[in-house]
DNA sequence: AGCACGCCGACT
DNA sequence: GTCGGCGTGCTC
């Protein structure tokens, strides 16, 4: 009797393959990585369940797995449950979610083998009988204080190169050689962990309480209140209990940052898994973390898919962060994978944020999370005063307020630092003719072309598109070109011209292109080089300027007539987030809000009443609305060479999901995206929106095999977007 | 997603 | 005469 795999295969199809076992290949179990032959290639795949062979014509039907690559599963009960769940409750192709969850080598077959590094120790029955030369003593006393083996890059670096000498001690078995795992570096110099105030130790406690099965804990603590020191405590006590602490951070540049703030404090080896991280470290991290030589595993949104079989805590940094949720392909979000994966280990999870997610904020306040504040700073700053400008008044230069530009001038006159935000690149959004209203846009993409005079460019900020920058309009010839609107290079050129003898310095996706340039930015910051900093959103996540004492929001508009539900919760965050960034060293800080509408309620309720409140109104109209996180929603997208495609593949797709669930689900659509046209691609959606989460989930299920054998989805790349944080 | 197969246009 | 463009269909 022959056995049969189920194998998930690196392709967008929804299904998963079967393969004939030889009998002989004992070794082929679930998680194990195979190769097989699909269609006219040999591809790599995950083995998802074995079976006996129970229809004889499967002998003639099935090709057979050619070999297996792992002597042992590759991936864990724990991890193959976590994939599994995703691809259901995200309706995502099986093969493809290994993809997403495991890195390139692991994939494409790389072998499970860690690095190893050359290491050198003493043998333990001592040669007292023979002499040794002054070089060979050195050694010998060096390996001699330590129990274990020392690196051969350590002995270099102690006793400079050595390396004739130690083949020779080893000749005379006086010493022994060793391939050691290269593992991560522990902190030598430790800085005893901070005292905590009572509201960090209360919360500490708490979370330390529920330590030993699944429950979630929400952290609301201002910027200032010292989440880290607590998040730094509560591992440390895990690492005490030697279990493994896996640790989520947003997609930003101050990762680095962030580690170095728990190996000063720890003495635990610590793992960093990073967007920007090449294959190799990759996976030598992921293999790391796999085989236990990881205490703490710190990462991105991808690293929720880290193996880790004694994990005994997670903690996800930021947990209101956007960048959580991946925006293409397997469209999941990091916090709800997290959230799952306690689940299944039965171990607790701590989300922390100033301003939580209005889920979690709904789930705290229906007792399904604990919520924990922090309210005081720890460090003992005080809160900037916040002021709202009108930005119809008068201005000093285009974006810029008389108001805000007069207290820029008072704080540099004290030495201090300012930092101004403004949502946009470049140098103006706009590039319009005087003469016939000619508007420079996008050939490819429903957008307006961004003018970028630093490099002479007009560009599009949705496709790569870009041109030279031209002095007449093309229409009519007409040399009056004028531009509109403000961009953070503009910003940057106004206040140089204002501000002659005060170095700016402008930080957004143009100019931190390069690796690790904007870790330099943000040192140059720190050590006061600059006095004026211009930047995208990019500039209000977590970084600590001790210096900064005053705050502009240049265009805070942007987000009050936004069509998007979820524009004013995204905004509220925006600004309490900017307003941590003022006064956080000794000097009280000041934040200018410019705004076109200061009568807006939005903003009385934001600046009188802080955060709490406005999540507090904004979820009760979502309860009206019966939008999320009360109602739940799912888009389908589908994208093609010509609108039609697009919007008649959605409308077959609203056929079929229109049958039978007694309007449990409301089917809206199909529309065409709110861009229509992107980097050449007609777009258009579907909108599902339901109470009743579960038959949502039945619907999608049980049509899907009917939707992907539509004629019609052939035409168009489409894509199931569960929970989604945009409707564009 | 790959890859093969197949049917049309524009080159040596 | 053939090279190669991308529409169509299939992958255990």
């Amino acid at each position: 009797m022959s056995r049969i795999a189920e194998i998930a295969l690196p392709c967008p199809l929804r299904q998963t393959f079967d393969y004939l076992i030889n009998p002989s290949s004992l070794e082929i179990k679930i998680g194990s990585r195979v190769k097989v032959p699909f269609g006219s290639r040999e591809i790599i795949g995950f083995v998802v369940s074995i079976t006996e062979e129970k229809d004889p014509a499967d002998l003639e039907r099935l090709k057979k797995v050619i070999y297996c690559l792992d002597p042992a599963p590759i991936i864990s009960k724990a991890l193959f449950e976590l994939i599994h769940w995703t691809s259901h409750y995200y309706h995502h192709p099986i093969g493809d979610c290994y993809q997403v969850a495991l890195p390139k080598k692991i994939r494409s077959g790389e072998p499970n083998t860690l690095k190893t590094v050359n290491a050198w120790s003493l043998v333990k029955q001592k040669k007292t009988a023979l002499r040794f030369g002054k070089k060979q003593q050195e050694i010998i006393h060096f390996l001699d204080q330590s129990d274990q083996a020392i690196s051969q890059k350590d002995l270099y670096e102690q006793l400079g190169s050595c390396r004739s000498t130690l083949l020779n001690l080893l000749e005379k078995g006086v010493i022994e050689q060793h391939e050691d795992i290269k593992k991560p570096a522990i902190e030598t110099n430790l800085i005893p962990l901070k005292i905590l105030n009572s509201e960090q130790s209360h919360t500490v406690k708490d979370i330390w309480n529920n330590k030993s099965s699944f429950n979630v804990s929400l952290i609301q603590g201002i910027t200032g209140s010292g989440k880290t020191e607590v998040y730094i405590q509560l591992t440390a006590e895990m690492l005490a209990e030697n279990r493994q602490v896996l640790i989520l951070i947003p997609e930003i540049g101050l990762t680095e940052q962030f580690v170095a703030r728990f190996k000063q404090h720890l003495s635990a080896k610590i793992v960093v898994i990073n967007s920007s991280m090449n294959e190799t470290d990759r996976h030598q991290a992921w293999l790391l973390a796999q085989s236990g030589h990881a205490d703490i595993v710190i990462g991105t949104r991808s690293a929720v898919f880290t193996p880790l079989d004694n994990l005994g805590l997670i903690i996800i940094d930021e947990e209101h962060d956007s960048s959580y949720k991946q925006q293409d392909s397997l469209r999941y979000h990091a916090r709800n994978v997290a959230l799952m994966r306690a689940k299944q280990a039965d171990i607790p999870i701590v989300l922390g944020s100033a301003t939580p997610s209005l889920e979690s904020f709904y789930r705290a306040q229906s007792q399904q999370y604990r919520l924990l504040t922090l309210t005081q700073r720890a460090t003992g700053a005080v809160l900037p005063e916040v002021m709202l400008v009108d930005s119809r008044g008068p201005k000093a230069v285009n974006g810029l307020s008389t108001v805000l530009y007069k207290a820029i001038e008072a704080e540099l006159a004290k030495d201090n630092q300012v930092l101004l935000f403004i949502n946009k690149r470049g140098y103006a959004p706009v590039l319009m003719c005087h003469d016939c209203q000619w508007q420079a846009s996008c050939p490819d993409c429903d957008a307006k072309m961004i003018i970028h005079q630093g490099r002479y460019q007009l560009r599009c900020h949705h496709c790569g598109f870009n041109q030279a920058l031209i002095k007449n309009c093309p229409e009519c010839e007409s040399a009056d070109l004028g531009h509109y609107g403000v961009g953070t290079e503009q910003i940057e050129q106004s206040l140089q011209t204002l501000f002659p003898a005060v170095p700016v310095l402008r930080i957004d996706r143009d100019t931190t292109q390069k690796v690790g340039a904007f870790a330099k930015l943000v040192s140059e910051i720190q050590q006061g080089g600059a006095k004026i900093l211009v930047g995208t959103q990019m500039l209000a996540k977590g970084h600590d300027f001790h210096d900064v004492t005053l705050v502009g929001v240049l265009d805070a508009d942007q987000g009050l007539f936004s069509a998007d539900f979820r524009a004013t919760e995204v905004l509220a965050q925006l600004i309490i987030q900017v307003t941590g960034r003022a006064g956080r060293g000794e000097k009280s800080g000041r934040v200018y809000i410019q705004s076109s509408q200061t009568e807006h309620p939005f903003w009385q309720q934001l600046l009188h009443h802080g955060y709490s409140e406005i999540a507090a109104a904004l979820l009760a109209e979502r309860k009206g609305s019966l939008m999320p996180p009360v109602g739940s929603l799912c888009v389908i997208r589908a994208r093609g060479k010509a609108q039609v495609l697009s919007l008649d593949f959605l409308t077959e797709v609203a056929g079929l999901l229109n049958q039978g669930h007694q309007n449990a689900v409301l089917v809206l659509g199909p529309v065409p995206a709110m861009m229509e046209k992107r980097a050449g691609y007609f777009r258009a959606q579907l909108l599902l929106t339901t109470q009743n989460r579960k038959i949502l989930h039945q619907l999608l299920d049980h049509h899907m095999p009917a939707i992907s054998s539509l004629k019609s989805s052939r035409k168009v790349k489409w894509s199931i977007d569960i929970d989604p944080i945009d409707l564009m």
